[in-house]
Order: C-alpha cells, then sequence, then structure tokens
DNA sequence: CGGTTGTTTGACACGCGTCAAGCTTCGTGG
DNA sequence: CCACGAAGCTTGACGCGTGTCAAACAACCG
C-alpha cells in the first residue's frame, strides 16, 4: 500500500465512519483483523473466484463496519457522498423518490451485494438505503477506494464490473416493469430470490420474505392486493407454499414457466 | 501518455476499430487530428466544465470514429464486449432482450451519450444499441480507458460518474415504469427529451421524435395506441402541437403539471 | 394484553390493451 | 419523377387485468 492511501486510511479511520449524527445511532465498528478472508460473503464481494487475489486489498479498504436497526436508514437522498457499502449481514431496500413524494423500492439487497454506487454521480445519494431487519454493512470509503482502484488493477477491474452489473440489473427490471403481467412479475421475483439464495449457499427453494406485501409490491409495479392475490393462487395452483412471510418453492419448473408465459 | 497506453494504442488502432464483420458496413475512421477539441458535444462527453482539463487524454482515447446506418446495429446481445461509445452525431436506442424474445426499449441516446457500459459486467454485451438515423460513434477501446484511468485521475473519476449517472437514470426509468399512469408517463418523455436537447443548445420547445410510436410506447411500458392518443389529447388541450414526428411544446407549466399529476 | 401494522379476500370500477379499419408517410424501383 | 407497397400513425369500440375501496383477520411488539 502507498504512502498516501496510508495516510488517507489514518484519516478515515477517525472521520469517514462515523454515522449520520442521529442521538441513539451506534458508532461504527473499527477493522482491525483482516475480515474479509473469513467472511463467508467474500466471493460477492469480488464476484469471482478469479479475484481472490486481491483480498487483501480488500481488507484494507473495508475501514469498519456499522450497524443498522429494522426501519433505519444506511443512508437517505441528499446525504453527501462518501462510502460504498457492502451488506454484511440483513438486507436492505433501496428507495427512489419522485418529484411530488411519490417513492418506489427500486430493489432489495441481500448479503454480499454492494449499496450507495449511484451516489457517485453527483456527490450526493440518489437513493434511501433503509434496513428491512437489523443488519450491518461493510464501509468503503470511496475515495480510498478510487486511490486504490488507480493502484491496483484488479479493484479497478472490480468497481467497474460492479457498476456495471448494476445497470444490467436495472435494465432487467425495467423489462419486468415493461412488459409483464402480474403473475409474471410475482414469478420473477420469487425466482430472483431463490437463485440469489441459493448462490448464498442457502436453500434456493424455501426462504423468507423481510419485506412487506407493499415493498413487494412497489418493486413490481403492482399493489400489495395483487401481490397477496397472486401468491394466494400460485399456492392454490401447487407452485408454492406460502406462510406469512415463508416462502417454499414446491414446483419450480412450473414457477418458470409462469414467469415466461408467453415463451 | 505511458509506454504501456502508447504501445496499446498502436494495437487498437490495428484491431479494435474494425465494425462487426457486415459486407456493406463502412470500416471505422482513425482518429488521426484533435477532434475532441473542436466537438461541439465535448462538454457532454466530459460532463462538467472542470474536467476539460482532461481532454489532451480524451483525444488519445477515442481512436476513432465509426458510422452506422439507420436500423443497424452497433452492437448486439452477445457480442465480445471491446469499446465503449459516445454518440457523435444522430442517436440511438438500447434494446434489452427477455429470455422468452421479448425485448424492450430501455433508453433512447443522444449526441455525447454514453453507450455499451453494461457490456463491462460480462465482458459481453447486454443490450442491442440501433440507430434510429444514420448516425456516428465515437470508439473508446475499454482495455485503453482502463489503463488509462489508473494514470489520469480525471479519467477514472469521470468514468465512474458516467457508470453511476446512468444507474441514476435507469432507476428513473424504473420509477416512471412503477409509479406513473399513461399520462405522465408521456409528459415526462418529453420533458426528459426537452431538457436534453436544451442541454445541447437546441430548442427546448421544438424537436423531432426520431423513434416511432412503438419504440416509444416499449420504452414507457405502454402500447403505440396509447401514446398516439396521449400525444393527441395533450395537442387538444394546447399543450403541445404534434405533427407526426415534430412536436412543439406549447404550455410548459401545464405540461410539467401533467408530469407530476399528483402534487 | 391491546394497539398497531401487515395480510387476505371480495366486489366493483376504470384505465389501458386488444382488435380493427382507414389514413398518411416513407422508401424503393421502374 | 412517379407509383406502388410497406410501414407507421390515428381513431373507435369493446373487454380484461389491475386498481380501488372495504372489511375481517393475523401477526407483531412494546
Amino acid at each position: 500500500m502507498s504512502v498516501a492511501s496510508e495516510r488517507l486510511v489514518q484519516s478515515a479511520r477517525h472521520n469517514a465512519l462515523l454515522p449520520r449524527g442521529m442521538p441513539g445511532s451506534m458508532p461504527a465498528t473499527i477493522n482491525n483483523g483482516d475480515p474479509c478472508k473469513r467472511c463467508a460473503m467474500r466471493q460477492f464481494c469480488t464476484m469471482n473466484p478469479d479475484e481472490f487475489a486481491c483480498t487483501q486489498e480488500m481488507d484494507d479498504l473495508v475501514l469498519g463496519h456499522r450497524h443498522v436497526k429494522r426501519g433505519e436508514a444506511l443512508y437517505r437522498v441528499g446525504d453527501d457522498f462518501k462510502n460504498i457499502y457492502a451488506v454484511r449481514t440483513g438486507s436492505f431496500k433501496k428507495l427512489t423518490l419522485l418529484a411530488d413524494g411519490r417513492e418506489q423500492v427500486t430493489g432489495f439487497y441481500l448479503c454480499g451485494e454492494p449499496l450507495g454506487l449511484d451516489g457517485i454521480s453527483t456527490g450526493q445519494c440518489a437513493s434511501d438505503a433503509v434496513a428491512l431487519e437489523d443488519s450491518s454493512v461493510c464501509v468503503m470509503p470511496f475515495e480510498l477506494l478510487e486511490l486504490l482502484s488507480r493502484e491496483v488493477k484488479a479493484v479497478q477491474h472490480h468497481i467497474y464490473r460492479l457498476l456495471s452489473a448494476e445497470l444490467v440489473r436495472e435494465s432487467g427490471w425495467m423489462m419486468l416493469l415493461g412488459t409483464m403481467t402480474a403473475d409474471e412479475r410475482v414469478a420473477n421475483f420469487l425466482l430472483d430470490l431463490s437463485s440469489r439464495w441459493q448462490q448464498r449457499a442457502y436453500s434456493p427453494t424455501q426462504f423468507m420474505l423481510r419485506m412487506t406485501r407493499e415493498e413487494t409490491g412497489s418493486l413490481l409495479g403492482i399493489k400489495l392486493e395483487t401481490v397477496s392475490r397472486t401468491l394466494s393462487r400460485f399456492q392454490k395452483d401447487g407452485l408454492i407454499e406460502v406462510n406469512g412471510k415463508e416462502v417454499r418453492i414446491l414446483d419450480l419448473p412450473r414457477l418458470q414457466q409462469a414467469a415466461y408465459a408467453r415463451c
């Protein structure tokens, strides 16, 4: 690590980590071990095995962790953009606001997934990130990340890929919102979560929906009643089993069929 | 410029510029002047005046231009990702494909706007870019861009900002697709084009819709008939004047009101 | 244990999609 | 330069998929 980044690390340790100055919020934990090496989610932060080589750099980058309680915001629209985050435990929703006060969920984020990238553009956060359950994140000061990415090719490449992957993901949601029926939307939503849990070595057929029906509907561009009705019908048809927030996929092939009904 | 990037430039000049090997397509023009300095769109490629300083680097980066005829693709889903592009003249639509063959327009791109960023993620183009009229683009080999961005901080920062800005833009479209009525969608569409033309020093109240009603509807998640009906009604109400592909905004305040009807 | 928040289900309404017909514009080749 | 066919646009009539409103129930939390 260069002298310059060393200095920045020192400075960042003392400044950038403090959470938004809300009374009662916990100060961030300082990262003084090499936790990335031991982190079960490491492969998602690095995205592919070839990049394991730069784990040491990742460790340098993650200056600490921050805990966010259910319902609290990691950041809000208009906050100064200083850090990007990786979900360490728990999950978040991203909220985009409209001029007239309407808001929409534009993404759910599971452990290992990046948060805050949309703040780079203007230097201010462009969305809210709110915890769906008590959660924690790894804090990576963007200035440091920029510096490091000039020194280490793998880091640079990694950040470019993260940003681009988010672009692709959002195009996918546009696709869903622009062309799909309510049934297809709900089916795709379940399959998306299924595959993301599977990537994390959790069951792809049984998981919790940490978000409410209303938040789900918001992401999918439909009303909460429609989400509820659709889930009920999927259950009646034997595709899934729903019990409040717990979902179990019973017939994956037919659910996939429902997701792309116009094949 | 370093020896390494010098070498890469030489190599790129001979290889990367060739268009997709289609009979009849024109070979790309080699950039042998310093055209960025004279380019009217320079401010959009650099995004803000503070970054004018790196115009020389931009010139090094733009290895040439490529012409794309109306209806032809600059790249297609699955093509190897090698370059990113800036629209130089004309305009493009970005098409995202679904597993079952459905496709949706996920963006229109005017001069000065970046194309191809979604290919970084996997190394393969994730969408189609099709010219809406006879157009040309500046070709920037991504490998060279990566290299240069490690040497020049301003270039690096610029690319991060481009990527992040695209993220913010797409979130905006998700918002539109998820929460707006057909009227609001069309009004927002017109206002979006209006402000983008204004930024380019063209009239914000009178411009051509280079895309068909069907393509417009696809972007907005509504059918072409609905686009047509809505435009007709806006005209009847005195908000705009439509004449085929030519639009004139007559009452900007009321159009803005229509764009966010739930204020 | 009670109040709040979230979920399910029903009945009804309406915005937008679908289908269809006629018109206009554009591109191309004679 | 005109003629023809194809592609794009407009408008109308009608139906369906979701939204809206309402009410009862369930789950959660302090």
